[in-house]
DNA sequence: GATGAATGAGCATTCATTCAT
DNA sequence: CATGAATGAATGCTCATTCAT
């Protein structure tokens, strides 16, 4: 019984890390479902019956990686935060899972709003709105007592993290440009300045 | 000889207005030549000799968006310029030039690191150094008199056109939800904090 | 016991049920063995225990199909019969049957020299041949008596059920255009004044 | 211009003959895409070039054949023609033209009810109507006549081309067992017997 | 007898690309 | 320069079948 869920899960694994393996070494259209089914050591009817086709696949990784990102990020804005200790863990979060999960991450970074996505778009805004409304409840009251700024979502996750991101693709397609520590550090502090800007003008 | 060069010029035209509208429509993976012919109204052969290929098509489309878009910003950076106008310039250009061109803008946003670039990668680079070194100009004498901070390129590219692009991104997703003005007072703003507050805690 | 053989009579049953709906509404060809699956509430490899394949499932309904008509029409040629009372029966039984067992009469109609019947071609000739030698019973007497013409066999099953079957056929694809008993009394008729019209001609 | 024309005609024939060969010798589901273009001497691509796929091309052939045998049929009964002599044509051109078309013919009449030509079914409804439009102008004076009895449509074709069917079947899965002549010939007075046999028993 | 995850050969189909006209 | 029929390599995907439990 064990084994058999355990065998199941294994299965699942390899072939999601063979794909992502190839998916970052020649790109997504050109991955073929032989290579992957190569570099996991298993039969092309797994993955269809595991994940249903090669979309659904990526999908699987993409959902994954994000959930990871968000849960990490979440889960530190948890206990009562400070505004700014909680917008550079916004920040920061992501480029520390760049760091410790580079493959995945890089994978991720590559395929925002790839068109493989079209398939898990579902699972994919379940994912989101957990993570939106973990992160209102720590945001709530510092918008209420002005240390935050009123924002359309949009534009407070583009100065949150819209700078991670673009730091992040490059260093994605070049990592030895880019030293992802101290460009945290930057960062972090760019995003609070920004917000402390806005708080100020606001009237 | 007028005639013909401008029933050529025309002809490129309607092809690379049919692909835009496909790309756009259907994305690239799914947008086949066929289609494009049809909607263009030329022939299969026609696309291949002005073009040469679908990367080719789809990366002429690209590279002209990025002309455009790097020709108006750097155009009004010309002439000597403050440095809280030339920040503000740099990151309001990207919103205004897709709330002109909005087409062409969203393939450009969807297309950033799309695997059909890899062959058009010359161009792209030749592009970009052009708009890098018009930049550099404006930049050069805020950076020695401190009041621009000195960091490392990506890590600047992040902070002022990040923001712009992540928030474009939704708007090119869902463009009734995102309103491109009242976000590029915004992002002009907390580009401009972000700035500032680099250059102070710098010591 | 009795209960064990009576499940495994109850889940080939239901596997036969299920396989012959599906045949019916989605065709041959496009049933897939995970379809009956689900109709049938077995497992895939039941299926495979108690049938063997796809193909010798369906050559199992077919032949079901064939024998239960034959039967009963060779049931009613039993007892000393005149020409006409036999022509009728063969003629009509074909109706009579479709009409009682139309799912079943429909798939075998369809199926007639389908390409999954060689397989079974063996179990096929059986049967018909044991209907064959009780036909011949019935009408050597008539035959020798001139009662009955001569004629080649593909000749003789092709005026006795061949207009049968052409009519059964356009019931299968729309019942509600044909009236299957007011066809058998006029087809019987028909096939009889045939058979009067070839003996008379005969000299 | 006229070359272009006869080429792609010819590439048609080509296909169509390949692909004729090949289900009568291996039948539809076992005949593959390569195995045509290998008789045809054609590329994949144009074999979807010209009928857009397997079905497609099957129900092409199929068509062409119910529509030759209804030509050869209503050709003969366009000029004014008695009851009997008609009934014999419609009867007879059935087997007459599988003697001159015997791989078409064989071809068609395995493929009765074949599920590929669903998607030819507008087609070959077509066709259908218009040889139900020409028979119905010799009929009708017979009918009005009394010399042919008021039957339904089904029941009429069943009777006149149900046992041609019938045979022919048998003689093409064994050419050698039936004598299309012959048969023929009793076939013609059996259908004509079948009439006389429902004129006079009608009141 | 029952189960269903795993298998993998097999195939239709697509579509970018070419080139003779 | 324009055309579009022809090409055929490339690939995702299906699904009957097996077999360890």
């Amino acid at each position: 019984m064990a084994a058999r869920s355990d065998a199941t899960r294994d299965r699942r694994r390899q072939i999601l890390d063979a794909a992502l393996a190839c998916f970052n070494e020649v790109g997504y259209a050109k991955t073929t479902i032989a290579l992957i089914r190569e570099g996991a050591g298993a039969s092309t009817g797994s993955i269809y019956h595991h994940f249903g086709g090669k979309e659904q696949l990526a999908g699987a990784l993409y959902v994954g990686g994000i959930r990871d990102v968000q849960m990490r990020t979440a889960d530190k804005l948890e206990t009562p935060l400070g505004a700014e200790a909680g917008v550079k863990i916004l920040v920061g979060s992501f480029l520390r899972w760049a760091d410790e999960s580079p493959e995945l991450a890089a994978f991720c970074l590559r395929s925002r709003g790839a068109e493989f996505l079209e398939r898990t778009a579902d699972d994919l805004a379940e994912v989101n709105d957990h993570m939106q409304s973990r992160v209102r409840k720590w945001m709530q009251p510092h918008l209420e007592s002005g240390a935050l700024p009123m924002l359309e979502p949009s534009v407070y996750w583009g100065i949150l993290i819209g700078p991670s991101d673009h730091v992040l693709r490059q260093w994605a397609a070049n990592p030895k440009n880019v030293d992802l520590q101290r460009s945290r550090i930057i960062l972090e502090r760019a995003a609070w300045s920004a917000m402390l800007g806005l708080c100020e003008e606001q009237p």
